[in-house]
DNA sequence: GTGTGAGCA
DNA sequence: AAACTGCTCACAC
């Protein structure tokens, strides 16, 4: 896909540069199947809105692509001689904090959803089957997968790509339980273990290791082992010096499979010297045809080419791409999970999508949105003194509108009328969205510090104690809950993780703001004049 | 401060 | 007929 040719297709070939999310290479899919399978996603989409609304996207990307490239063309030797100095430096400052002192392993559950469901059903492993329904699949077994069927892909055209799918509707409360029942055997092996999500765990083993006298290889195999006999659930395994390869590594020999990558700088750099920059967390669709574009396609490329990357792109993505490219990423323990998820939050954001709705139908359906988010905020203690609105209008295209508000507050009414002074209510819409941010922040959690809250959750244990159980002690966010607002509060949880079912916690380049928060005073040394150098000569 | 959009999982 | 949700960052004005 390199020149822009191709275009004025919309005859029967079409399908054949249509590269969607859902036909990229996974394990177990031939290639003979790719072209049946972009020809029915195709089929089934192209005359829809969200169609037109994606080919937009792309239009905007490949424009920007091509700015790009145009950028570098236009970079004088020498201006390219200074980013690579630059750039330079900057490898020599994260190689000499690489460290491979410590060996993490990242669990990734088989498949965990559907996995869950076969416990119960045997004969649904025979069959292909999703979890979810017509409007959208959260995961799908391994029989489905080789028809195409990906977790995130419409049920209705899931079922294009094979009619005899069968769906299970979702159970929460079973994937919670068996998610328990792993993160138990799980703790054997690193009490202080990271949770990703209900199906996913990053362990550092190194302290295990050198207690149990075992190699890497058979502690991988052990802990698998005692997974499947303790849950009858499979995993797959990934060993590595840090958490981005070792997540990385676990994608390598999936299902039920495991790849160590030895803790030796020579085999790191060999690993990413044949990576495809689309396995680094972080690096998606887009930003792969980007860094293709740009003549980058693994991920020791992003090292080869670092002075480029650091002349077209912003600092953040620099560093990032160069700690991919160097297969460093911070091996150091993070804090209690749990606590981290809020610690650094800048906003906090719940949106609908309905088929379309104006007037007070739509404004019921924001007031809806507006308690529920004024509830999750209560919960988690938060008060924001910034409010926006997300609209997406029936066509797909996405508008905001945003205002600073008097006052911090998480108070419903105060939320829903700010709200609905950014609404035009005649418009119909197809989804409605509500963000605060600007959070008051006191004695925000740290790092590591991962029982700073506790004092205050016990004084206030004792405080309340004379009131008679008003009040319930939320073991997963050690908050104080209102009893009443129990229930809501734990389905609060239940979705979170099961949104972080498809999110991960590895390092990564954006996202959820866990930034390293130390370390990075050269880097900006070494970048922070980017612009201004990249503007003048 | 506000608005838009991209990107990611 | 039918394509989610929550979060972050970049950039323009």
């Amino acid at each position: 896909m390199g020149t822009a040719k191709e275009k004025e297709d919309s005859g029967g070939e079409g399908w054949r540069s249509y590269e969607s999310v859902f036909t990229n290479r996974k394990a177990g899919m031939a290639d003979v199947d790719r072209d049946r399978i972009k020809k029915i996603v195709f089929e089934a989409s192209k005359d829809s809105p969200h169609f037109k609304n994606e080919q937009r996207k792309e239009q905007a990307a490949a424009k920007r692509l091509s700015e790009l490239q145009s950028k570098a063309r236009s970079l004088l030797p020498r201006q390219l001689d200074g980013f690579k100095a630059k750039a330079k430096r900057a490898i020599v400052e994260l190689e000499a904090s690489r460290d491979l002192s410590r060996t993490w392993f990242h669990i990734d559950m088989d498949a965990f959803f559907a996995a869950c469901h076969v416990l119960d059903r045997p004969e649904l492993d025979r069959v292909p089957m999703a979890v979810g329904g017509n409007a959208m699949i959260s995961t799908a077994n391994y029989a489905a997968r080789k028809f195409g069927v990906r977790s995130a892909m419409p049920g209705f055209i899931a079922l294009k790509l094979c009619p005899q799918l069968t769906f299970v509707r979702s159970d929460f409360a079973k994937y919670k339980k068996k998610a328990e029942e792993v993160r138990a055997v799980l703790a054997r092996y690193d009490e202080n273990f990271i949770e990703g999500g209900l199906d996913e765990a990053y362990l550092d083993v190194t302290r295990y290791l050198e207690g149990a006298k075992l190699t890497e290889e058979e502690l991988a195999e052990k802990i698998r082992d005692d997974v499947f006999v303790e849950t009858s659930l499979t995993c797959s395994i990934g060993g590595a010096a840090n958490r981005m390869l070792a997540k990385i590594c676990s994608d390598l020999n999936k299902p039920n499979g495991q790849y160590i990558l030895e803790r030796k700088r020579k085999a790191i750099l060999e690993f990413v010297s044949d990576l495809p920059v689309r396995k680094i967390p972080g690096i998606g669709k887009v930003t792969e045809k980007v860094l293709k574009g740009l003549g980058m396609n693994v991920a020791s490329d992003l090292v080869k080419e670092a002075g480029l990357i650091l002349a077209l792109f912003s600092k953040i993505s620099f560093e990032s791409f160069l700690r991919a490219g160097l297969g460093i990423s911070s091996s150091e323990a993070v804090g209690a999970a749990q606590d981290d998820q809020d610690a650094g939050r800048k906003g906090i954001s719940c949106e609908r999508t309905f088929g379309s709705l104006r007037g007070s139908r739509l404004e019921s359906q924001l007031k809806e949105i507006v308690e529920t988010l004024s509830s999750q905020m209560t919960v988690k203690n938060l008060k924001g003194k910034h409010i926006t609105v997300k609209m997406k209008k029936v066509d797909f295209t996405l508008k905001t509108k945003s205002r600073a508000l008097p006052a911090h507050t998480c108070n419903a009414d105060e939320m829903m009328e700010a709200a609905a002074k950014l609404v035009d209510f005649k418009e119909p819409l197809r989804l409605i969205g509500v963000r605060m941010a600007e959070f008051e922040h006191e004695a925000h959690v740290e790092r590591g510090q991962k029982v700073i809250d506790l004092p205050k959750a016990e004084k206030r244990k004792e405080g309340e104690e004379g009131l008679q159980g008003g009040q319930w002690f939320c073991d997963k966010c050690s908050r104080w809950v209102e009893l009443e607002g129990r229930l809501e509060h734990e389905d609060f949880h239940l979705a979170q993780d099961l949104h972080r079912e498809q999110l991960t916690l590895s390092s990564k380049p954006k996202g959820r703001g866990r930034k390293p928060a130390t370390g990075m005073s050269t880097m900006d040394f070494f970048v922070q004049r980017k612009k201004k150098k990249a503007g003048e000569g």
